[in-house]
RNA sequence: GGGGAUGUGGUGGAACUGGUAGACACGCUUGGCUUAGAACCAAGUGCCGCAAGGCGUGGGGGUUCGACUCCCUCCAUCCCUACCA
């Protein structure tokens, strides 16, 4: 049989086979389960390059794991509340609804033809009142556990379109749409208190199978740090200002008091004093996102006002700084502009005093390290530490102070003003807010007409109105909100009754999260509160919601992430369509390791496919045959069987470990291309088309969950049994990977001169003597002494000469 | 500004525990097949050099018999920075 390889033809039929026998419909069982989940998309139009590598990288772990007898979940579904459907609804005239339905249909058609093994019965979107009823319930039970509070925060104001602007909308400090200076703005916000929880979410972070640099980022993100909390009075008056430090031990070299623009202090004084009225006006341009505030050119203002310090008694300086957040610690900083270069380079702008308190081996200020404290009383000569605990000891005593514990880890703020997110479930009687009884859920998003625009909750009158003195809550929640949950959901999404269910139970935690590395932060921090806060809400069992964690890294194109906003996306449907969703998905994870980022290029497409019209042309037509007598193998046909064996080992670990798609399959490739041309022949030997379809079969096995279509297919027709190609996994014999020889490295001074093949039962001494008896060994030793050998056992031998 | 990563041939990458740098591919070169091309097959391919040999993993320094791997330092790029998801 001489066909060609021609996908198109195939991946239709397997996928329509596996629908049909409802191959990865998942239902609890006696096997070990594996909830293995890959980070569900925004329904953007389009699958992006992104997508296909981060699914197909679940799908192969799926796969894997399910030929090795795994009750295997996997589920996928729509993060589809958002802001790019209200901008596409704008920009062309649709509702937000119909846009994202559309791109839904679209992606899961994409989703389907690349062959990724989902439990498609789970699906669920949380644009879905069936599935944001249970968040509005989540949000009651929040707040009716104390985790839910208002207060007054600050968003990116468009004074022109009248709108609340994300921080990717402000553009170099300008509404995108409007084009006006934005400003901020404070308003009244629903926030959660995640930072009841940030001792816990920091540590049993310790005991996450995850990788070490997300830990970390979390841990950094969480920031517990250990300072004092320290009151300076205000001169003239009555009132204390308080600060934080993680540096109490250079307390003598304060020299200002720094307050946020939005401090009320400095909101009181701007009503009285003109200069800084226009000073919080200017401060209000600048973008409320913490890396343009930080980045921004640090501004202040004298106040006039001075404030005391509590050991010195020293008058000093109140400025208003606009890199002083309120939403951090206090809102008021204590300037040490010695030991700090922040303080350091505001100081220096505003001719404010410098003094040195600390002194290390560097002289240069300033000087951000622990060192021996000068110029500080009877602290002079402690060390940083030893003062710091004297002082906060002094400071309580005077009651102007003490220990204190802080994160850095604020609470969440939950409240948008936009029109495609999920209603937050509140009303307001006579301006007192009061959460819905769970009877009168869901609150429904109210529809739209054909073709109309969003328009915000805020401005939509029957919406808002119920009667004289009682509105409706206009705000939605945050999306991440949606996000922080669904892993559970997922377990009981078609019940209709319950939230969570015997099934929740069963498949929680996720065995295996696979998603960006650009989540690791965020998403997952709020992830794993959510599990949390449930869990003592007494919804769901376990402490973490995500067992392992695989990030992925982005694709890049151009050196910057894919993405739609950027115009820089790569379309992965055409490739689907030219070279079948087998060569896509073997491409993608042979071209890099899933956590690096991968930079897009055309190039290797083809090779991929190349290589699996070699694997049809080898398999296709040929049976697997059994024999009833014992084989004899030569050497070289023990080496091919060696080969083999080896293989699949190096595969299994690959696979299961390492998470190496890319080496896995270099070694797929390797096999192939040792076995010799005549075993394919007809009048190859029994040994030899031995060695042929054992390699065959190992390989259609091993490749399978990478490239499930054709292997399936070829699988059907080659190995002459019941069982479909996942049903189970080869097993390597350990005893055939067992070798005689090596290859030993001769090197002298470390560089390479030689190699031989040595019996592995040789002795060092004599192997040091055939080492030295190698041509170019010898001329590069000359005449001279070898003062010693290092001998690396089976592998090398070192003279330093 | 802060936090986290990455840097190896013309390209994607390999080297898993300090022990042969460049596996496996892409591309390119030459040859075969072909009227021609595509496809396919074979050989070659880190750089310099006729060769012997030397150099080589972002730059500089260090530890070691031996460094892509460990340490110090500098540079470049990417991601996150709480309202993109």
């Amino acid at each position: 049989m001489s066909s060609n390889y021609k996908p198109q033809l195939i991946e239709k039929t397997i996928q329509d086979k596996w629908d049909k026998e409802e191959r990865f419909l998942a239902k609890i069982d006696d096997r070990e389960k594996f909830y293995c989940l890959s980070m569900f998309p925004y329904p953007s139009g389009k699958l992006h390059m992104g997508h296909v590598r981060n699914y197909t990288i679940g799908d192969v772990i799926s796969r894997y794991k399910r030929m090795n007898d795994f009750n295997v979940f996997q589920p996928m579904g729509w993060d589809a509340f958002g802001l790019p459907a209200e901008n596409a609804a704008i920009e062309n005239k649709v509702n937000p609804k119909d846009w994202t339905n559309a791109n839904i249909d679209n992606m899961k058609k994409q989703l389907k033809s690349l062959g990724l093994s989902y439990d498609w019965s789970k699906e669920l979107r949380t644009c879905d009142p069936k599935y944001y009823k249970w968040e509005q319930l989540i949000f009651k039970k929040f707040y009716d556990a104390g985790l839910v509070y208002r207060k007054k925060s600050i968003v990116n104001w468009d004074p022109v379109d009248e709108t609340v602007l994300a921080n990717e909308q402000v553009i170099d400090g300008k509404g995108w749409r409007s084009g006006a200076q934005i400003e901020i703005k404070e308003i009244d916000q629903w926030f959660i208190k995640i930072t009841e929880y940030a001792e816990e979410l920091l540590d049993s972070l310790d005991d996450l199978d995850w990788p070490e640099n997300v830990k970390l980022m979390q841990k950094n993100w969480i920031g517990k740090s250990n300072g004092a909390e320290i009151k300076y009075k205000i001169d003239e008056s009555d009132e204390y200002l308080t600060t934080f430090s993680t540096r109490p031990d250079t307390i003598f070299g304060v020299s200002f008091l720094a307050i946020s623009p939005n401090h009320p202090l400095a909101i009181d004084l701007s009503k009285k004093d003109q200069n800084i009225l226009e000073f919080l006006e200017k401060c209000k341009d600048i973008k409320a996102a913490e890396a343009d505030i930080a980045k921004a050119e640090k501004l202040g203002i004298d106040t006039e006002i001075k404030v005391i310090h509590p050991l010195t008694g020293e008058k000093l300086p109140l400025w208003i700084g606009n890199f002083v957040l309120l939403d951090y610690g206090t809102g008021v900083v204590m300037g040490v502009p010695g030991h700090d270069s922040r303080d350091y380079e505001f100081a220096t702008k505003y001719e404010l005093n410098i003094k040195q308190v600390i002194k290390t081996k560097d002289d240069d200020l300033p000087i951000t390290e622990n060192g021996i404290l000068i110029n500080s009383d009877k602290y002079d000569g402690m060390t940083s530490e030893e003062a710091s605990n004297g002082i906060i000891k002094e400071l309580v005593k005077l009651d102007s102070g003490a220990h204190l514990i802080q994160f850095r880890l604020r609470d969440w703020g939950i409240s948008r003003q936009r029109y495609w997110g999920c209603p937050i479930p509140v009303v307001y009687e006579n301006g007192v807010p009061k959460v819905i009884e769970e009877k009168d859920m869901p609150i429904k998003l109210p529809e739209l007409d054909k073709n109309s625009p969003p328009i915000p909750l805020s401005q939509n009158k029957e919406f808002i109105g119920i009667k004289d003195g009682v509105i409706r809550e206009s705000d939605t929640f945050d999306t991440f909100m949606d996000s922080s949950w669904y892993h559970a959901r997922f377990t009981s999404s078609n019940n209709e009754d319950q939230i969570f269910d015997e099934n929740t139970d069963y498949w929680l935690p996720v065995d295996l999260y696979i998603g960006g590395i650009e989540h690791a932060i965020l998403h997952l921090l709020y992830s794993r509160f959510f599990h949390k806060a449930l869990r003592d809400i007494g919804l769901v069992e376990g402490d973490e919601p995500f067992k392992k964690l695989l990030t992925q890294g982005m694709v890049l194109k151009d050196g910057a992430k894919m993405s739609k906003s950027k115009g820089n996306t790569v379309d992965p449907q055409s490739y689907i369509e030219k070279y079948g969703a087998d060569t896509v998905r073997l491409y993608m994870m042979f071209t890099s390791p899933p956590e690096q980022s991968l930079e897009w290029s055309e190039s290797s497409v083809e090779g991929a496919s190349r290589f699996l019209k070699k694997i049809w042309n080898l398999v296709n037509g040929r049976k697997y045959k059994k024999f009833n007598k014992k084989l004899e193998f030569n050497k070289e046909e023990m080496s091919v069987r060696r080969k083999s064996h080896a293989t699949l080992k190096k595969v299994e670990n690959d696979y299961e470990v390492r998470f190496a798609f890319n080496t896995a399959i270099a070694a797929i490739m390797e096999l192939i291309n040792f076995i010799p041309d005549e075993y394919r022949n007809e009048d190859a030997s029994d040994a030899q088309k031995y060695c042929l379809d054992e390699a065959i079969m190992f390989t259609l096995k091993m490749l399978s969950p990478i490239s499930p279509h054709i292997c399936e297919h070829l699988w059907n027709d080659f190995y002459l049994d019941e069982s479909s190609i996942d049903k189970w996994w080869p097993k390597f014999d350990e005893n055939l990977l067992e070798v005689e020889e090596f290859e030993l490295i001769i090197q002298v001074n470390g560089k390479v001169r030689g190699k031989i093949n040595i019996d592995k039962n040789i002795e060092q001494k004599e192997i040091e003597s055939s080492a030295l008896n190698v041509e170019n060994v010898k001329s590069h030793i000359g005449s001279s002494k070898i003062k010693k050998a290092i001998y690396i056992k089976e592998k090398l031998i070192n003279f330093v000469i």
